[in-house]
DNA sequence: TCTAAATAATAGTATTACTATCATAAGAAA
DNA sequence: TTTCTTATGATAGTAATACTATTATTTAGA
């Protein structure tokens, strides 16, 4: 017996539903791997297609182009990490707990027991700090903003301000300081595999656990009243 | 009269020196124009050539490929912010105004007397929002740091560590923090200016002014002993 | 004025990012 | 079981990209 969970996304992000059919979630499953192991740039449909045995052709049967492939998994991630912090902060009075479980959910998501077989949570995290902003650096940021494209993201980082103002209601900057913890959990630990001189020495030692110290630490000294 | 400035960079990052001769300039100043309105995907050594009336050819002359162009335009970018900083600051004593001169230079950067006549430094400024993250995001960036070819980032934000320790020698993470402010501050200008619902009103409202405002309201209650 | 270096002109290649068409296989309904 | 529909596979083709190579012409400096 076991709980399943599907994520259900902008229904633009996709020409067909990959979620419902064995070979769409081959595409989730080998994309994830494939991005993670060779980046964004060097991903292509064809190289995804002979993974999966199937063809070029059918792939773009369920996604546009790879841009909007990776919009979707980026999407998935957001939907998944709002659906962890629902589930972890659920009965928690205390707001400051709460964005405790927050941010650790940002920067240890992938360590949560996963449960939906195509999707290999700890890469998709390594996808999304290492490619997740070039799913909204380009030309088409405005035209995708307006059909919806980054609505969960939105959900995500609105909830978050709401726990934020809750712990401080005289705090001026609910939403930037959501956006900007996704965003410096996601590029500390980047720097801290790639370009370690950006960070700090506890960093560079601790990676995670120190991100996640740092976070708070921020996050609480600036929410004192 | 004039000042001539001549920002060098980290010579792997071009096979020819674009600086020093009237065609490349052109390809630096005509580089800046097209991806600020066109966006990096979009932009290719043949639209540039075009533009110029010159040749792919000669292009891969002075530059290996787009990306390697990209690097040297945001190398310019953090080596010329530096140089802002470095002037801006001099003979300055108290830390703190130097962390807020600091924190207008990454704000405003664009809007400092541009002397440079091949580099518009709006758009510069613009690009590194849009596109900047990019240049460090690939697969290569091991390689590519092994190299030297993030250098001047290094040397921006380790001087601008040090002006943080300055005003609190105690705080714990100023690497950390001297990155965040500069990826920040680009964040959170093009978040206000596509992604509005992912700020706060009065930064929607006040952009660049509100942006300055915040960072600098963040780091002094961080830096708070 | 000569010479070397820089640039232009042109051509060509492999790969990418698609689109189109038709054949076949698999699943559901009759 | 047959039939019908839908999904997938196989194959081909196109325009654009990201280069490399070669030769001709220009330009700048000795």
């Amino acid at each position: 017996m076991s709980v399943e969970i599907k994520i259900s996304l902008n229904k633009g992000l996709y020409l067909k539903e990959p979620q419902d059919s064995k070979l769409g979630r081959k595409m989730i499953k080998h994309s994830i791997i494939l991005i993670e192991k060779f980046g964004f740039e060097v991903f292509t449909f064809k190289k995804l297609a002979k993974e999966i045995n199937s063809t070029e052709a059918s792939i773009y049967r369920y996604f546009e182009n790879k841009h909007l492939l990776l919009l979707f998994l980026v999407n998935w991630y957001w939907e998944w990490v709002s659906y962890l912090i629902t589930m972890n902060t659920m009965n928690v009075i205390d707001p400051q707990l709460k964005l405790k479980i927050i941010i650790h959910s940002f920067v240890a998501a992938h360590k949560e027991n996963p449960n939906v077989e195509y999707v290999n949570e700890s890469k998709l995290h390594n996808i999304v700090i290492s490619e997740g902003m070039k799913a909204y650096h380009t030309k088409d940021v405005d035209d995708e903003n307006s059909k919806g494209f980054f609505k969960s993201y939105k959900n995500l980082t609105t909830s978050v301000s709401k726990v934020i103002s809750e712990v401080n209601p005289n705090f001026k900057y609910p939403y930037a300081l959501a956006t900007n913890l996704f965003e410096m959990s996601n590029n500390t630990i980047y720097f801290a595999q790639h370009l370690p001189t950006l960070t700090d020495k506890s960093i560079k030692e601790n990676k995670v656990i120190e991100v996640e110290k740092m976070l708070m630490y921020f996050t609480s000294k600036l929410l004192k009243e």
